[in-house]
DNA sequence: TATTGTTATACTCTATAACTATA
DNA sequence: TATAGTTATAGAGTATAACAATA
């Protein structure tokens, strides 16, 4: 099956659809020893960055709405990774790292730069570059 | 929410999957005239480049299996976009645009185009060339 | 009134396994 | 034996709507 006409090998959309589902099925492979799929270990990353933030605001910066990550909260708080700390509103709760989250997902992260390196390796170094900063880039601009 | 530290700006996967999240909702919001979603028009995409693929075919291309394909080329069918036609092997289908399938899918993809370079006006011209040509190189360097 | 977390429920997408008919 | 399509079923992941507590 090829991709060829200019929809296809044109569209970002549909180009950065199929780049993320191999990237996300290689990140899943790499997470296998951790028994926790990427899009759970993207939270802890954002806890870690945002110490004492809310559900919701995580849920925002996933994409989620608040439901939906209460339910990975809820997963990563059984994990012992995560804990629901109080915060000044009281009907909020803080987020936080535990010990043990830390130390795992600093074992994750490594995980994942292997794989996105493994990944990168198809490009030179300096074009590995350029594609990160622009797609910060496109990320950030909006 | 920020996305400070190293992990997560650093992150291929990660900021991959913000990205892409981002696009779809975008292209689904530029398909609501039509009442399809982005995964839908990929596959007819995925149908006009290859006329007479199998749905087997079609799944592997999309990352999905053979029950999910099908389940894809039935709503297209029910729109009246694809049609089944009988192949050299009687076990498979071919899969073909309709004539109405590809006048609805020209009309698409234009919308998706328009949606796409809202996205890359983000970026100057040759940065945008560049991410599209690096993009495709990660995926076909696979 | 608006917002946070929560709960219950439903929907979408995908996968698995089994079946049939062909190769 | 292996493969294409099909079917039924189950599992993730997500959204919606409603509720209690608090701002």
């Amino acid at each position: 099956m090829t991709t060829r006409g200019i929809e296809l090998e044109q569209s970002l959309g549909f180009q950065l659809k199929l780049l993320q589902v191999e990237a996300d099925a290689r990140a899943r492979e790499a997470l296998s020893p951790f028994d926790i799929t990427p899009a759970r270990v993207s939270a802890l990353m954002m806890i870690k960055s945002n110490p004492g933030c809310t559900q919701t605001a995580l849920g925002d910066a996933l994409s989620v709405n608040r439901a939906s990550a209460m339910k990975i909260v809820n997963y990563l708080e059984g994990r012992g990774f995560v804990e629901r700390q109080t915060s000044a509103d009281p009907r909020a709760n803080a987020l936080q790292l535990t010990d043990s989250g830390r130390t795992e997902l600093d074992a994750m992260t490594r995980a994942l730069h292997t794989c996105d390196q493994e990944t990168l390796d198809r490009l030179s170094a300096s074009e590995a570059e350029i594609l990160l900063r622009l797609i910060h880039k496109l990320r950030t601009a909006a």
